[in-house]
DNA sequence: CGAAATTAGTTCGTATTATGAACCATTGTC
DNA sequence: GACAATGGTTCATAATACGAACTAATTTCG
C-alpha cells in the first residue's frame, strides 16, 4: 500500500523549481528594461535610497570586488553615482540618477505584478498563508544558532 | 489578537527574498563540492538518466550556445560526457561520468536536506501546504493562456 | 601622541556565464 | 532531389564573480 502516485511534489523539489521561476520573471522584466538582472536587482534595492557597498555586498551576497565591478558598470550607464559619505571619507553610498530610479521603480513594480499574477490561480487566503510561511523560514535563517540575542 | 510584529512581508518581497535563499543554498553546497552553480544544476538534472541538450536549454533556460559552454567545462572536468544519439546522428545526449553522479548526487542531497532544515522550524503541515501551493503555481505557470487543449 | 590593526573600496588577473549571429550536419517534407 | 527544419557548435563580445594585493581613512590602544 504504498502511496506510489507520484503526488505532491516534493518539498525541496518545489522550492527549487520556485526559486528558478522567480529568477525567470526577473531576467524577463530586466530584459525588457535593456538590464542585466543583476543591475536590475541593484536599482531595486537602491529604490529606497542610498545605500553603502558594504551593506550592498551583504545584500547582494557579493563579494567587495564583484560589487565594485556591478556598479561601475551601473554607473558608466547612468543609472547609479557614487557620492561620497561625508562623515567617513572612505565610504561611499550608491545613489540612483533620476534615470535609474525610474527603471528601478518600473522594474520593481513588474516583477511584482507578475508575481501577483502567478499567485492569482491560488485558492483564496492561500497567498497570505504562502506569505507568512516563507517570512517564517527567512527569519529562521536569518540568525541560525541564536540562543541568546 | 493580531500577530503585528510585522507587516507581514508583502507576498512578492516573500517570493523574491525566497528565490535569493535557495540560491544561496545552492551556491553554498556547490562551492563545498567545488563546483560553479550552474555545474551543480547541471549534474542534479541528469541524475535520472542522459538527456539531449535542447531538452537541457528548456530546463535550464539557457540559449544553445550557453549551454554548449557549460557542458563544454563540465566535460573538460570530467564530470559528464557526450554520447551521440544513435537514432538520431545529429543530436547527443549528455551523461554523468561516475564521478559526475557521485558529486551530483551528494549535491542534490545537500541542498535537499538544507532546504528541508530550513522548514523544519515550520508548524506541523505548514510543509505540505507550501508545497502543494508552489505546486499550484508552478502549473499555472507552465500553461500561461491556454483555453483550448 | 603615534604605531598597529581595522575597515571601506578599488585594481588586477582569471575563470565562468550568457548571448546572438553565423555555421555545419542530419532529418524531414514535398 | 531540392528545401526547410532541427540539433549542436563556433566565434566574438559583454557581464559576472572571485581572490589577492593594494590604497586610504578610521579606530584602537600602548
Amino acid at each position: 500500500m504504498v502511496t506510489t502516485k507520484e503526488p505532491v511534489l516534493r518539498f525541496t523539489e518545489a522550492l527549487v523549481r520556485l526559486a528558478h521561476l522567480v529568477q525567470q520573471v526577473f531576467a524577463e522584466v530586466s530584459r525588457e528594461h535593456d538590464l542585466t538582472p543583476q543591475q536590475a536587482q541593484l536599482l531595486c534595492l537602491l529604490i529606497d535610497g542610498p545605500v553603502g557597498m558594504t551593506e550592498l555586498t551583504r545584500a547582494l551576497h557579493l563579494e567587495k570586488s564583484s560589487l565594485t565591478g556591478l556598479v561601475d558598470r551601473a554607473e558608466k550607464r547612468g543609472l547609479v553615482t557614487r557620492t561620497r559619505d561625508s562623515r567617513d571619507r572612505r565610504a561611499c553610498r550608491i545613489e540612483l540618477t533620476p534615470d535609474g530610479a525610474r527603471i528601478g521603480v518600473l522594474a520593481h513594480e513588474e516583477v511584482a505584478q507578475r508575481l501577483d499574477a502567478l499567485a492569482g490561480e491560488l485558492p483564496e487566503g492561500h497567498r497570505e498563508l504562502l506569505a507568512s510561511t516563507i517570512g517564517g523560514i527567512l527569519t529562521a535563517h536569518a540568525r541560525p544558532p541564536a540562543p541568546g540575542r
